[in-house]
DNA sequence: GCGATCAGCGGCACG
DNA sequence: CGTGCCGTTGATCGC
């Protein structure tokens, strides 16, 4: 247990410092802004970052509780007993972060803390930044060259390619000259992979007068996903076996479903 | 700065207690797993939590930069310098989270910390559950019962109807009998509620021969999204208007947006 | 700045 | 368990 003076005086000179402050104890948090929350006592870990994101963790689960993002305005200040305001014995140390929104809106986070079991500041050097591998960006750049092993013939035309209603992943042309709309997942797709793709081959379609193909390439689909492509007039599925080999990703296999023979004697 | 072995010992402590570990030191991250990536050395801020979290930040942002989720099984060893081992002095501190994924397949973070600032454990007593105000399901439980603020007559059949192609949020009907599709969204709308509305709606008209209606209910709606709503033949858009009291939500107007009466002379 | 989309999304609820 | 979808989503990138 560290005495709420001495803690708030830590809190207080890492922050003016810029540093990263850590504080663990026990705590009240109310939210107000875009929602509202509320969490009653219990004991917890803040974070405050210089760039101003403010964090309070609980001792479970992945993510914050409460937070606040990068460019919120945190304050931390002694709440002193106010039935004995001569003794200023502080009963509790009280950390805001506000912050504006897009809309003019603003919105806090208050944590009050009555106990402290930790308070700490430490400035960190870091300039590293993360690379990552096995993005959909990298599988794309790698299908543009691999697009033949979805079928022969076909060829990339434009990658990341803006239209009104979106981004095309990649747009390609097969051998008898269709456009082709390729929508990339990197994981098992489900039914919005397809109500994007079926966006985009809608809206190529009304603006040239040609029938466009469309073609979901991911390493799976969901069940309901495949039934609704292929209710979708004609939009494919082609699986894309891919690893990632540290540093980097490479495309193993890329196959378009090809219907179940029975099919076509059923 | 902390030596590394002291530092070794209280993680170990905290883990086998099952205590919030916190380290902050200078730090090489590795991951493999559903993606790759390497970040190089820097400062960081190690979590460990008791169910197996384990966060690693860096000194901006909100989000980890690596991580692994509850359930990972989390170890510290010392490492050695292998050039001379009879020394006995350790050189950095490697602190592993491994998870299986659904797939069956491993993800694994290495972190490897060459100097510490800070190795600290801390019992964290939280009963406490976190109460939203302000959440979609909210603002839906409240809608149900102010329908006729869209148009007179205008009643709730369900909340949360599960159709095959994902869940409705409101299914209503109106004054002159038809059904109607509500898709509530507690913040600006973009054109994936345009296309999840008319994949309702769409379901819907296949499975009964009857037209049904649609309605995009959110507080705005982006350009392209009410273009697309109106393309696509017939869908609305509400405009949803509420306050968040904490601790509460309040719907303060609902109105359907006409078209302006300029366009029918257009 | 808005807008659309990805994310190692995480988390939840329901089948 | 998978599947869908919300989230105070956050973060990025292009207009």
């Amino acid at each position: 247990m560290v005495p709420l003076g001495e803690a708030a005086k830590a809190i207080q000179t890492g922050m003016a410092r810029r540093e990263l402050v850590l504080v663990v104890g026990r705590c009240k948090v109310s939210y107000e802004g875009r929602a509202a929350s509320k969490l009653s006592e219990g004991d917890r870990l803040l974070i405050i970052k210089h760039d101003g994101t403010f964090l309070v963790h609980q001792s479970a689960k992945m993510s914050a509780i409460n937070y606040q993002g990068p460019g919120a305005f945190v304050s931390c200040e002694l709440a002193l007993d106010p039935n004995d305001r001569k003794k200023r014995e502080p009963v509790a140390i009280v950390l805001s972060a506000k912050r504006k929104l897009a809309n003019g809106a603003v919105e806090q986070i208050v944590v009050r803390f009555t106990e402290i079991l930790y308070a700490g500041a430490y400035g960190l050097k870091d300039d590293s930044h993360l690379k990552l591998f096995g993005t959909e960006k990298e599988l794309a750049d790698l299908l543009m060259s691999d697009l033949h092993l979805i079928e022969p013939g076909m060829v990339p035309l434009k990658q990341e390619s803006d239209v009104r209603k979106g981004t095309i992943d990649i747009l390609a042309r097969d051998a008898a000259g269709n456009t082709v709309v390729i929508e990339v997942k990197r994981r098992i797709a489900g039914l919005e992979a397809v109500t994007q793709l079926e966006r985009y081959v809608k809206e190529l379609s009304q603006r040239r007068g040609s029938k466009i193909r469309g073609i979901l390439c991911a390493p799976d689909v969901t069940a309901s996903a495949l039934k609704m492509l292929e209710e979708s007039g004609g939009l494919e599925f082609a699986k894309l076996d891919y690893e990632i080999a540290n540093p980097s990703a490479k495309i193993r296999g890329l196959q378009k479903k090809q219907k179940i023979i029975t099919e076509y004697f059923g």
